[in-house]
DNA sequence: TTGACATATTGATATTTTTCGATATGATTA
DNA sequence: TAATCATATCGAAAAATATCAATATGTCAA
């Protein structure tokens, strides 16, 4: 878990539109590429899909011959707050759970 | 200010390497390729800095010939926060300053 | 089984990004 | 002013990444 396959991860305007989508929410992968609106096709939003799985981002669901994704909102919460550690150390964040103060 | 251009202008190795060189530092250009030991040379340093200058991550001080850098840490725990606010937004944030606690 | 559908993978091409050598610009000093 | 040094920019080549058409895989239902 390092930043660069993080930040590699999300550097990406196709994988950002998808992780918005995902955001909240299970799609499958036609769910998606219907979102997407015709921008590209469904082998390109499988090659996203692995990218961000490869780097934790997304939970996966499979449902019969369905895979559906969500993003996986505490990997990357920890991940920014692990940028923050390396690059503005003289910062400090504390992260909380809206559950746990609502 | 999106972060498009965020992660895009962090997602390159021999950035995030010039990166922590000027975590809390500032150096010059050729300061930069030195401490880079021989990975890429002096135009290659330059167009990285420009790439991280605009997108607003470095702080740049001219004096006489030489131009100083440093980390404008600031600016990236903002746009790490606007990467949660976006991508998670189920979890919420608090970033201190360390000064302010301490 | 077979057929139909959802998704993944492959291989080739297109696009974007990185890198470097050469050179321009800008500032300082002789 | 000329020479020197630090940095930026340019243009071409190299490397990395994205995209698509074709096809493979895997799942369900008939």
């Amino acid at each position: 878990m390092d930043t660069l396959q993080f930040t590699k991860a999300i550097a990406h305007e196709t994988r950002q539109e998808i992780m918005s989508h995902l955001c909240c929410v299970w799609l499958s992968v036609n769910d998606l590429v219907e979102k997407l609106g015709g921008k590209v096709n469904q082998p390109t939003v499988s090659h996203h899909l692995k990218i961000l799985e490869e780097a934790g981002l997304v939970h996966i669901r499979q449902e019969g011959k369905y895979r559906f994704y969500t993003l996986n909102q505490e990997r990357i919460t920890l991940c920014c707050g692990m940028l923050i550690q390396t690059f503005a150390p003289d910062y400090q964040q504390a992260v909380i759970r809206v559950d746990d103060i609502e």
